[in-house]
DNA sequence: TCCAATGGTTGCATTATGAAACTGATTGCG
DNA sequence: CGCAATCAGTTTCATAATGCAACCATTGGA
């Protein structure tokens, strides 16, 4: 067999979450969706991709628990695609890519637009990673640990 | 032309991340990179993958500034591959897909390791996104702002 | 009813990916 | 030094994924 490697499976929860939303379009039909997107002439149009391979996408996500179907909220008999809450968490994700996009980008006079809390119209913060007393972390700070075999519960 | 679809120019942030990264192997070299691993043969032998796209991955991943070529650190002629300041940006993306994948994951009990703060042993927090002044943001509570003007200067 | 728009699927060409074989330097070792 | 093993790739070839265009079945509006 000379198939694509699948993730599934891995111990890696890196590899596994690309499993799932690690294809070239997957992340950005994401996107579109937490922009409020639903219609499949919507994502097809906005993103200017394939129709087949929109097609499979949105299948892939639907599978994968990140979208669901559910009837057209406009009364017409169309069916949408709606993220579920695994979904929506993907938007830390996205913050991430974009905010790395924007602090390292060769060419960042080519990125439109800025992500802002909506109240304030003001930049949101970088994300940071912080230990559990709240101090901020590098990579070098941290480590990975085995996780914690599921046994009896004890203190 | 029928190749793949390039996210190179495209005025989104999220789509030039992928573009410099959103490939099937990329974040995990990165990771990997993060993690200490330097060599060819080390990220061959870690990640299991063949060594043409291998080699392919680290060429682009050099083009885009996230490695950079090294004489080898342990005295011998051969060369590394070591982070850019870009790379060891890439960092909060990983940790992203991390936590996303512990979150929501449907077998969580297949995740083999969990990411902690070192100096304490103790699980990092999850990340959160927070306006300027540390409010909290959900998706829907924030927007997207077209980039300001650029300043009229020479080009 | 007719016809356009929607939401796909199918077929085919082009690219990307993967396993394995191959190459050429570098290194360890006697 | 001489030579085998290792390292870091490249080449080759088969298979899978992607992209475009054409096609088709429903839906919805006039």
């Amino acid at each position: 067999m000379v198939k694509r490697t699948s993730f599934e499976g891995d111990a890696c929860p890196i590899a596994r979450a690309l499993e799932a939303i690690g294809d070239w379009w997957s992340l950005l039909i994401v996107r579109e969706a937490l922009f409020g997107l639903r219609r499949f002439g919507e994502f097809q149009s906005k993103l200017g991709m394939a129709k087949n391979i929109l097609s499979a996408r949105l299948r892939a996500l639907v599978d994968h628990g990140i979208l669901e179907t559910a009837p057209a909220s406009d009364g017409s008999a169309y069916q949408e695609y709606v993220l579920t809450p695994k979904g929506r968490g993907v938007f830390p994700i996205l913050v991430a890519l974009r905010q790395w996009s924007e602090e390292f980008d060769d060419r960042p006079e080519e990125i439109a637009t800025i992500l802002v809390d909506r109240a304030k119209g003001r930049p949101v913060r970088k994300l940071e990673l912080r230990a559990e007393d709240g101090r901020l972390l590098a990579p070098a700070d941290t480590m990975l640990k085995p996780r914690p075999a599921p046994r009896r519960r004890s203190a």
